[in-house]
DNA sequence: CCGTATCCATTCCGATACTG
DNA sequence: CAGTATCGGAATGGATACGG
């Protein structure tokens, strides 16, 4: 089951909100994104999320292809969620939501950095075409 | 009156949902960005969201900052809700959800341009200090 | 350890009716 | 037009107990 639909809405944004946009989803996908975490229970100590609506979230996820769920096999081993190349594009939303809240509400204690190199990121807007950047001022929505 | 906190959770992409994180706020949000809204009945009439809903989040868009509620003068005009700075720059966040929709759900009738000449617009990780760009999955997270 | 089940309280949402 | 008032229903949340 998925969350609640925005069914007059055709942008993309109404279609990604209806799979992320319940109420402690997009903050779960960035423990596993960012904190790398896998388990049910890490997920519930992190959050403080009652079990019951972590539960629903997660089998939501695993519906909407945005995480896996690996069960324990016969040999043992543990079960966890993994995250698809789906679910792990979700990161350049929690990077924009992140650095806004970092400028307008109150500098975070998380920063970006290549994992190569330990580099400093960030997102810019710019023309596709070249190198010229854009003001977020500047960009407008056309129909397709 | 602000939405629901993230008590326990210090970073700033909770802070950011607190403020943006109810259902329909980013598609409101996303009217008044990019189709130019600035109505009551236009956002009500472009969402089909019921009147007192829409209301309090509206309220709560002022009282957050994201935008600034002007009332009709003496002299006549009308009432509207006008984007400030800190509301604008959520156009980043609406932006990687669409990019993210129209790849991974089904493609969307819109498309970002830069309004002087209409060229199209991405947004891009790259290394902050230089042109190098940056795989989302090669992202991490760390304490400041 | 990883959930599921249940109960109950609170909050949120949607529909509708209504007012200046 | 721009909201407010009201109401019922749905979703969410917390606590706790239980089972594989």
């Amino acid at each position: 089951m998925l969350g609640r639909l925005y069914e007059n809405q055709e942008c993309s944004a109404a279609r990604a909100l209806e799979l992320v946009g319940e109420r402690w989803s997009l903050l779960i996908l960035r423990d596993a994104m960012f904190r790398n975490y896998t388990r049910f229970l890490q997920f519930q100590k992190s959050l403080g999320i009652a079990p019951n609506i972590l539960a629903k979230r997660l089998e939501d996820f695993v519906a909407a292809g945005l995480m896996e769920h690996r069960q324990p096999g016969i040999s043992g081993g543990q079960a966890d969620y993994l995250l698809t190349q789906k679910g792990l594009e979700l990161k350049a939303v929690i990077m924009t939501l992140t650095a806004w809240g970092d400028k307008w509400v109150r500098p975070g204690p998380i920063v970006f950095r290549n994992g190569a190199d330990d580099q400093p990121i960030e997102l810019q807007l710019r023309l596709a075409d070249g190198n010229t950047p854009v003001d977020v001022a500047d960009v407008v929505a056309r129909r397709r």
